[in-house]
DNA sequence: CATGAATGAGGCTTCATTCAT
DNA sequence: CATGAATGAAGCCTCATTCAT
């Protein structure tokens, strides 16, 4: 799995099989004991880097806070996570977008960040978007940070500033 | 190329080169008379749409009316262009992602949204991001808007209403 | 073997050690403390089979009767035998033709059906081909019990009429 | 074409395409643009030999004799092909037996050999298979021919005799 | 400039067999 | 003797690209 992170990160979802295998340090073949088809690593992979993003992201939340200070906080555990797992982030972006990961991966894959979602529920209740569908909500969201961890990758000196930045926006959009 | 994108958007850019041709109604061999390569040809495709997009979004912007009204207008555009050529947006969602997108095709690509750009740079010249790249602004808004369309396309019934809802929230983010 | 046999019968000799061995109830690495090759596994169950083919046939043949009686019996055993153990004729078909059968199997196998042989030697001893080789005239009635029992199988509500029109043939055949 | 028939003969159905391919002097990607499927080789490789047989068998039946004469002609020509093309037979053999070909082959192999069918037909009419399915009658006899060829390359110094004793049982079973 | 047959490297997957436990 | 994970060779097929016509 940590291997076909890195290969993934590295090559693509194009990477050859064998690649992985050697990366993990097994035979081509055995790689199929574990996974009957690549699709199904890809799909195992990514539920595995979903599901380690949604727990990051919940570390630590001041639970006696308000709103803003715990959203904050999950924006910083996600961001943080993911600018120090370059390589996870980079797997998960093209697995992301991969047409083999099936509607039902997606699915899990979901429930496996419902925690985050939850924060974004509670954030944007009384805000302009309370009544659109959550699902829009958070796509939205996500997808700024998407654009907000290329940029602190690309522009690292200020990768703080931006993370902050971006927060603010967010802020604006659901409150 | 429309050909191209017909195929690129229903198979991916797996797609084989001998299907392209074929739907273009030529032979395989002479599609490598106009393109030395798949990924030349891939990059030309990814100019072309996102021309066409840049040139789309600009049409009929209401010269006099304050900036909201004109951005709403490229907005507007944007979308309009997008939900009305899902062939074309399929495709350059495909093509964004891929590894076959030279950086200077995206630095091309760029200069053809540059208008969009525009008026972008001018909405947020007051407001709350006025001193943060441009291109990080315009990342977020782009990114913000694929989100949207990718909502529009899966609840049509309620797609204006997503639309101007996403509108104001990056009214937000930029005033 | 008799898990080798519901295997081959159903997916041909194709069929993965690790199926039988599964079908057995054994692992796969067990299998090859009985056998040390697939190849010899098959030889097994060739052997086995035409075994059971061969001592079948000779049940209840009486003893008194004349030539043709006894012959008749021998020709209904065989039948029936595969008529009701349809799997276990699906195996020997494809066994009969694999190349994986040495020689020797064959050979071997032979002796295993000399009892049939035997009747059919005594059958033809003063017919047309008395003086022919009795592994030719064997062969061939062999290979008309195998058309016979295709076509039963074909037509199972005429298979009776089948096998009785099939023996008077053979029965012209070598008398 | 050719070259399956000697690379299926000599090393059955399991034989690589890229055998067949360098035996053919084409490269191995070059044999799929011929035939999409080794499968679709071999369902036309067994068209090809049954129809080569299927004509073989009709050459210079003496119109003017009788009945008999005319069957032998159409035996002896059936068994010459097939012992002047030991490869064709071989090839035949595998294929006749192989999972790989479709009903539907078969179905038009048998148009293939109507002209002999034919022959048989005529034959039968008036004896003791008069009422059998024609089906059926072929059957048997085209697995004597089978038992028959074997034994002529078994014995090749008394082939003509075989081929000829053969052909009198035959002429026992349907007259 | 167009054609389309030919190429051959490369990918995914299968499976008989081995061997440490 | 049993296990079952591991092996790696081998096979089928795809496809970007070439080139003689």
């Amino acid at each position: 799995m940590a291997a076909a992170t890195r290969v993934v990160a590295s090559q693509g979802l194009g990477a050859p099989t064998a690649t992985i295998a050697k990366e993990a340090g097994i035979s081509n073949g055995s790689l199929f004991t574990y996974f009957d088809t690549k699709a199904e690593l890809l799909n195992a992979l990514y539920l595995e880097l979903k599901g380690e993003l949604g727990s990051a992201a919940l570390q630590g939340v001041p639970v006696d806070s308000d709103m803003r200070a715990q959203m904050l906080q999950v924006w910083r555990n996600w961001l943080h996570w993911t600018v120090f797992s370059p390589e996870k982030r980079r797997a998960l972006k093209h697995l992301s977008v991969s047409e083999d990961i099936t509607p039902q991966t997606r699915e899990a894959a979901n429930r496996l960040t419902a925690g985050i979602a939850a924060y974004i529920e509670r954030s944007r209740m009384n805000g302009p978007m309370r009544d659109e569908p959550i699902a829009f909500v958070g796509s939205l969201i996500n997808s700024m940070s998407e654009a907000t961890i290329d940029f602190m990758i690309l522009d690292p000196a200020n990768a703080e500033r931006h993370a902050m930045t971006a927060f603010e926006a967010i802020w604006r959009v659901i409150t």
